[in-house]
This record gives C-alpha cells, sequence and structure tokens, in this order.
DNA sequence: TTGGGATTACGAAACTCTTAGTATTAACCT
DNA sequence: AGGTTAATACTAAGAGTTTCGTAATCCCAA
C-alpha cells in the first residue's frame, strides 16, 4: 500500500534538508575545526559579529536537533561536531540550485559560471584541470 | 567621513537580494512564460500545487515589491514581467552560493559537481567544451 | 445599465528563523 | 564542602515567509 504519493506529500518530506543562513555560517566554523564548544565557535567568528553566548548555544542546539551535528559531554560543556562533511553538503547545496535555478542540468551551471567575467583565467584553467582529471579516470 | 564601514554595516546592506522558495518557483515560471498575470503562473504551476489565487496574487505583489518583476495593467488585469534575467540571476545565485560555501572558489564549485558520480559522462563533455570556448575566446 | 464573475488590495494567522534574557545546573578551587 | 564562574536549558520577542480570507473594484455581457 501507499505506492502512491503525491507531490505535495512529497514536498512535505523533503523538507528543509539545507541550512539557514546563521547554521550554515556555524557549520562553516565546525567543519574548520573539525569540533568545537560554544566558546571555541564563538571565538572563531569574525570580531565584528557580536553575538551573545546564549546565541550561539542555540544555534548549535537546533543544528543537533536537526542532526546536523552531534555531541558529547566533556566536563560540564559540549564539544559539537558535525554529523555530515563539508563535501556533502556541498554537493546537496549545487543538487539543490541545479533544481530548482538551472533544470537539473549542471552543464548549464557551469556555463553560467564560466561566463562571468570576473571569474579568472587561472581559475578557468584550475576548472578545466578537473574536469580532464575526471573524463580520464573515468575512461582509463 | 564615514570612509570606515564595519562588517556589521556591511552584512546589513547586501541584505536580501536572494529570493526565497516562493519567489524563486514565481520567478520560474514568469522567466518561461516571458511575463504573465495572476492567473497564468497559477496554470503554470504544477497539478498537485494547490495554492489559493490570492495566495498567488499576494507572491506577485510582493515580488513587485522587492523589485524583481514589473507589471503593466491591461483592462483589469495586471501582467508581471521579470525585472532581471534569469541569466543574472543565476550569476548571482551562484557567487552567493560560492562565497558561503566554497571560499569564493569558483573552481572548487566545480570540483565538487564533477566529483558527484551520479553526473554523466555527457555532461562532463558538455562541461568541458564549456570551459574550451571560454578559454579560447579570451586567448584568440 | 446593472449584475456577476474575476481581479486586486489589505490584513492577518501560522510558521520558521534569529537573537537574547533568565533561571538552573555543574565543575572547580580554595 | 561551599561559593564562584561558566555552561546549559528554557522561554520568548521580533522579523520574515507563506498562505489565504474578506472586502472593494472593475470589466463585460445580458
Amino acid at each position: 500500500m501507499n505506492g502512491l504519493v503525491d507531490g505535495a506529500e512529497m514536498r512535505e518530506k523533503k523538507k528543509s534538508e539545507l541550512l539557514t543562513e546563521v547554521e550554515l555560517e556555524f557549520m562553516n566554523e565546525l567543519w574548520a575545526l573539525g569540533e568545537g564548544t560554544v566558546h571555541d565557535v564563538l571565538g572563531q567568528l569574525p570580531n565584528d559579529r557580536n553575538l551573545a553566548y546564549t546565541s550561539a548555544a542555540t544555534i548549535l542546539r537546533i543544528l543537533e536537533q536537526k542532526e546536523f551535528v552531534t555531541s558529547r559531554k566533556q566536563g560540564k560543556r559540549h564539544v559539537f561536531k558535525p554529523a555530515l562533511g563539508k563535501d556533502a553538503y556541498q554537493t546537496r547545496s549545487l543538487k539543490d540550485l541545479s533544481m530548482k535555478l538551472f533544470d537539473d542540468t549542471p552543464a548549464s551551471l557551469v556555463a553560467r559560471l564560466v561566463n562571468d567575467e570576473e571569474l579568472t583565467e587561472e581559475a578557468l584553467g584550475q576548472i578545466r584541470a578537473l574536469v580532464d582529471r575526471r573524463l580520464k579516470n573515468d575512461t582509463g
């Protein structure tokens, strides 16, 4: 039973696998640190980011609820660690963007990227090298 | 005076140049249509997207307030038209994602993309062709 | 010209996100 | 062991997003 799931339900299900703005900000620090306490993450943020200690703690608690991080207790503090790698999240984000804005065709995403005037020659070269390497590995 | 602008203020300024989820959904239909009324856009949405007429009208009104679309009056209806091309918004989104999740290095974004196992050989070939063409145009 | 149906304008409810205050708990040090 | 300090848990306010209802408006057809 239940072989039929309509699109509306699908949309419900797929909800919220993406980080919000502030959540991403925090995950970036955790990915850089490997792991860390509230204090650690707060210390990693830019100086002009005046965020209350309790606010940072709230964000990390929410990230744990959403299962983007796990925590263990060390003394009286919580040490938070990403539950998913930055690589994996990058892939997830790209898939999402590609789907929503590029008709699910990665090539058109790259097309837009390389047509950006501001892109340096060096970056272009790097990109080509990456693609070449991947193509070689597939056939070789 | 005011040669110094701290990061907090910068963050304020840059706010909200990105579409929300539903706004993007609507812009995609408008980009596909070229332009359209509330009725047109609503008719373009998937069948399982049961959205009230007034909801659609509200979204379009908001898009106009945010200057993502313009409107002209045709008879009693409003005809809405994107104020910015899909291309431009794609570029904007990619810049944003690159900045927030790829250390502002487009090459690493492409790296993640081409390392996706699900990417077809064909897509890879297309990507390489795009990069090659761009490199040729620059030097030639 | 006068309804009637479609369209718009306005407002608000429900929800999420971001931030932070208050109260409580827990470790540590003397 | 008890008090101080720092961390956590809980709660909530304010903003933005998404959705829709109600009321006003406007065109067209009969």
